[in-house]
RNA sequence: UGGGGAUUGGUGUAAUGGCAACACGCCUGACUCUGGAUCAGGUAAUCGGGGUUCGACUCCCUGAUCCCCAGCCA
């Protein structure tokens, strides 16, 4: 772009971001908003949003919706320049004709077998179509027809005479049009021919006076095609194609067909399942906008195939997250523990932190009574050494309130724990001990008589294999999905502010990890969905063994 | 046995003829009322082989590997 500018060969930036609406759009699409909207913005220029939208059999208005609301989510606004390539039917129609009367567009009547055949293969040149000499009055004549619909489905097509033996498949005397008498969500019935994508996109783009038209590296070999149009028409200041490389992640899957299978199959639940890539998803899941775009600006662009890791979007979360989000106390599996000194019946509240990244984020009262729940495996009974937690006799603090020390351990018929009875220390209301002792450890906890019955669904990664369509899945990349991408906790007990948060509103569940209330809460049934967990080395040694 | 594109630490990107840098991860340590966060330090790379040059990730030659193209999808 700066040459351009600099040169002269464009005076200003005009990008575009052209989704088909077939599909709803994922992180990888992100890459390419943030790409076209952030470049043109950097140089002061603009960006159209353009659905691409030729193909009336795959394509639907609510796609068209949830693609608006997803890139206004993301913080990306095209203003006034919504466009959609149906809009330029007629003058690609007309732009169609003029290549014909130039006698480099011709309609050809063989049948969708035939054209493969008589296109060659990628090491062998094809072959012309006996429809290829045909007279410029015969071709006019004949895509008329076309239009008025006097041809069924695959009965005729307009090709551009290029050249049949070019080594670039493209170049093979490519479709213009097709027929297809279909009801398009936009033109209705107005057409029954309807361009192809290589025909509709670079006209599109030159209609609307876009400069760099960005697209993904598997169109490279289209950009011969998409100049060679261009040329033919003799546009006067054609936009130019560059490509760059799409963004894939690992433990997933991006691509909108695997993505429509994985919902048809029921798999997961929909587009806006919190384990898809979809943007709708991620959102669901407590993805930020700021998060997402800080991630795609850190893996930055190139036009080399890669994939990134997941743990550079969890990163990005985090980073977002641990800064904004309020902290809150829920136990996951909870463990009860009966504070045997503290009077019966008596209860108070205690002042806890909301965040400490941001102190002027206040504070909350957290009730405290005599039945406590804190996290089943934050107690051993024969803690090894590098366990820091509760166990017998070991005195811990539970976190804005006393130290608690473990005097006794319950145990049902088959030997497991089912509830602890300890001591408290009134003297360390808060958290603190006067005497100046140190604990090892600081617990999350919930007062029982106080606690707000949550739903947890902690979601993890969607596939168990890195590269789920590497070859040696390759039939059955199904059969690579993580079983446990999702776990529903049922029995969770949450801190009361918690029942005061709304669908879609992020905290922390201390010591566990970045939760976001789910759409699916109700009233006195709050559910909510693990976005990430926190950085966790003690799990890590464990697994170091 | 065609054409197009690519190759820098474990991962993603910089450096385009002049000290291979940044981020994530990982490893140490410090600090901590989250085994979180933060802070300090560390680990680790130019696909191979030739050549040009005072000097090469960068230019040239050669080889390897990977991706894309044979939809009336985009």
């Amino acid at each position: 772009m700066d040459a351009d500018l600099a040169s002269g060969k464009y005076d200003k930036v005009v990008t575009r971001f052209p989704p088909e609406p077939n599909g709803y759009l994922h992180i990888g699409h992100t890459k390419a908003i943030a790409l076209s909207f952030g470049l043109a913005e950097e140089y002061g220029g603009v960006t159209h949003l353009r659905f691409d939208d030729t193909n009336p059999l795959t394509e639907d208005t609510s796609y068209v919706d949830s693609i608006k609301e997803d890139i206004h989510w993301m913080g990306f606004d095209w203003g006034d320049r919504l466009h959609y390539a149906s809009d330029y039917f007629e003058r690609l129609y007309d732009w169609a004709v003029k290549l014909i009367r130039k006698g480099v567009a011709y309609v050809c009547h063989l049948t969708e077998e035939e054209i493969r055949e008589y296109r060659g293969t990628v090491k062998e040149a094809g072959k012309p179509s006996p429809y290829r000499e045909r007279s410029v009055e015969e071709n006019l004549a004949e895509f008329e027809k076309m239009r008025r619909g006097e041809y069924k489905d695959g009965e005729a097509t307009l090709r551009a005479k290029i050249d049949m033996a070019n080594p670039n498949m493209k170049m093979r005397d490519p479709l213009m049009y097709r027929v297809r008498h279909a009801h398009h969500h936009n033109t209705g019935d107005k057409w029954c021919i309807y361009p192809m994508y290589d025909w509709a996109h670079g006209q599109s783009d030159a209609i609307e006076g876009i400069t760099h038209s960005l697209c993904t590296l598997e169109f490279e070999n289209n950009n011969e095609l998409y100049r060679w149009f261009l040329e033919q028409l003799e546009v006067p200041t054609p936009p130019e194609q560059t490509e760059f490389a799409r963004l894939a992640l690992n433990y997933t899957v991006m691509s909108k067909r695997k993505l429509l299978e994985l919902i048809e199959k029921k798999l997961v639940n929909g587009w806006n399942d919190p384990r898809i890539p979809t943007l709708s998803g991620l959102r669901r899941r407590g993805y930020t906008p700021a998060a997402i775009r800080a991630f795609v600006e850190r893996v930055g662009v190139s036009k080399a195939n890669s994939v990134v890791d997941l743990g550079m979007l969890e990163w990005a979360i985090r980073e977002d997250l641990n800064y904004n989000a309020p902290r809150r106390m829920a136990v996951l599996d909870p463990l009860k523990v009966t504070i045997t000194n503290y009077p019966e019946g008596q209860s108070e509240e205690l002042d806890a932190v909301n965040n400490p990244e941001q102190p002027e984020a206040g504070t909350r009262k957290v009730p405290f009574g005599r039945t406590m729940f804190i996290e089943r495996d934050d107690f051993m009974e024969d803690p090894p050494r590098k366990f820091f937690r509760l166990a017998p006799g070991r005195e811990v603090r539970l976190r804005y309130a006393y130290f608690i020390t473990c005097d006794e351990v319950v145990k049902d018929a088959e030997g497991n724990v089912t509830e602890l009875n300890c001591t408290y220390d009134p003297a360390t209301r808060g958290g603190d001990a006067p005497d100046g002792r140190k604990v090892k450890a600081t617990l999350h906890w919930v007062s029982a008589e106080h606690a707000v019955n949550l739903e947890v669904r902690n979601y993890d990664r969607l596939f168990a294999v890195e590269n789920p369509l590497a070859q040696k899945y390759k039939d059955n990349w199904l059969q690579a999905l993580n079983p446990d991408s999702l776990e529903v906790l049922t029995h969770v007990k949450g801190e009361p502010s918690l029942a005061e948060m709304q669908p879609g509103d992020s905290c922390q569940f201390e010591r566990k990890g970045y939760y976001c209330m789910d759409p699916d809460s109700s009233d006195g049934a709050p559910v909510f969905n693990r976005t990430v967990t926190l950085r966790d080395s003690w799990a890590k040694m464990q697994k170091k063994g």
